[in-house]
DNA sequence: CATGAATGAGACTTCATTCAT
DNA sequence: AATGAATGAAGTCTCATTCAT
């Protein structure tokens, strides 16, 4: 009967569009509803609450994107420059593929209605960057600013990009991604000029 | 009568904190009027809505961001690089001064409550950007990529980096805001090695 | 394959429980499908709705009700002591292997979902016990009260005392149940001190 | 502008009533606030729930039908006989003022709704009736029965008497309820014959 | 027959806005 | 001019009932 694979997928693919589109709170249960096709008490059969619902579509997601980062990281040995590029790439297959949820998470990331589940599997995923961002510090290739900072300036101007892209004001070639790539790499290596 | 300058003041100082912490569609019209010292009513003396005070309070803060960027701006004989290095370093002035309201305008630029006269003033302001970056691309200093890309390249980072130091993450020195200030010239220019 | 007798009476006796227990309104029909061990779309293939459910349970138990006070009751010419001695004991009889139905038909005897075949039920019960007290009032055995007011006295002091009974505050002995009755009794008789 | 005292008590009168007649669960805030002639947004200035509005209804109303027991009340010199009596015609002229909370009080004393300090203030209301009653059996006055036995008998009986008043199916004369309050004792007090 | 996923009407509750004071 | 009590539209969530399996 149904063609889609099941209801639950429909809701939150529906939640993920119109939370990143409208915000959490601009976004009503009937609106998930409508673009999932299904009833609104139907929701609530998959998710214990509005409230329930965002934060299993945040700790999927960011479950989602780590995977992508890290799948295939380059070991200790190899050297940061390949292992930023490693990293970036996945950054962009997964906004590729799910543009919507980089912004989300992005915007999200410290919203008030995450849980303490959230909350966690946020942090895991930032662990994992900090331990690259540590490694390359302790080589002198990166710059030694708060760790903190330097993630924040990569994925700050890595989501602001795909904000650019989803909206349609530039064009995803893979061109323009090398240079952006080459632009974020050089704003946290240490230069040798 | 009132110690303090003016209600309408209080009622946007409370607001911009207010949307800043929660969000615009999670703050409600009362906390806003608690947190002003004022009756719930009075806000519509001085605001038609709820929606008009948030653009009300949008433009009066990109106009005052595009002001702390526009003062003293070396005009178009000044090299690219001093030229950011002013921009940049007005951009931290305001977000001292008004730590909120950059956070508030950087969420909210693409807003869906904002309307006309607000749109146009962030282009305004943009516009600023676009002829500075042009400039520095026809001397061959700042990378040919989109305007676009390149201005949300640094605005996404510089605006994370003083998330964190509003939460408390980092600390806000004199050296970590010239390194910020270096990192992102260095994302944005062309390298010579 | 069901050990049980039939589905229809587990539903009428979860129903049963849960009704007594939490009153109509606040009991769900999932609720009762989880307690009778079936599906909550087989209740409709037993009872055309919650509400046709909650009648036919009254009018059973109504019914059995009625069969327990009036079997074997001694007939007119018999004094109306032994008669109330054998209507108060056939109440206990019914009240010990169905005390939530007591309950259940005490609390909900008017109330707003009983259908005309209810009342009806519940008014032909009623209608023995007008015929005692009328045939003890002609005696000048029993008060010269309403009928009504001395059945409501009887059963009012009756279902009470099951109530506590039923919530373990007091213990159901062969005495205190022969307290009771003569108390009830003493409530309604005409004394002769 | 109002001629009634003000809202709170229309809403606490308007919920009494139909509580009485339709039970907690079956009545809508907005049947509330349409009885109390109020919004429905207004009954949620004065309370902070339907649950919370119920509890402080059934406080009140149990304070008051205790002040009406007490007040006056003979002291432990008095012979029971006349303190149930006072207590008796406590209890009636409650009930002709407030018909509505009498039952309401009865159906609902051990409702799963009702909060702590509900049930607290219904408890200190029956430590007055355990007292009268224990006094009266250390007299030998009163059957030496449990004596949550005795006061449900009286209560029950009477509420019973109450609820036909209330449907207008016997008439309240001064004669009738003095039959009743004889009847009553006689339910409670140890015979001599 | 039996099931339980799905539905949508309607429940409780919030909050932007109005208006009598 | 300022207030905040009052409102009711609209939000989240529940549940009696249906129906495809």
């Amino acid at each position: 009967m149904e063609l889609t694979a099941n209801k639950r997928d429909n809701i939150l693919d529906a939640s993920l569009i119109l939370f990143a589109e409208r915000g959490f709170d601009a976004t009503t249960v009937p609106m998930i509803a409508e673009k999932a096709e299904v009833g609104a008490g139907t929701i609530y059969r998959y998710f214990d609450s509005k409230d329930a619902l965002v934060n299993v579509l945040f700790q999927e997601y960011v479950k989602r994107f780590a995977a992508y980062m890290i799948k295939d990281y380059p070991d200790s040995s190899a050297n940061p420059r390949s292992q930023f590029q490693h990293i970036f790439y996945g950054m962009i297959r997964f906004a590729k593929e799910h543009t919507n949820a980089l912004y989300f998470i992005d915007v999200n990331c410290n919203a008030r209605f995450l849980d303490d589940k959230s909350r966690e599997v946020f942090q895991e995923m930032m662990a994992f960057l900090y331990s690259f961002v540590d490694h390359g510090k302790r080589q002198n290739i990166i710059r030694s600013l708060p760790s903190e900072a330097l993630i924040a300036v990569v994925f700050g101007a890595f989501t602001r990009i795909y904000g650019l892209i989803r909206k349609g004001v530039i064009q995803e070639t893979r061109e323009l991604l090398a240079d952006i790539e080459q632009s974020c790499w050089d704003a946290v290596r240490i230069h040798s000029d």
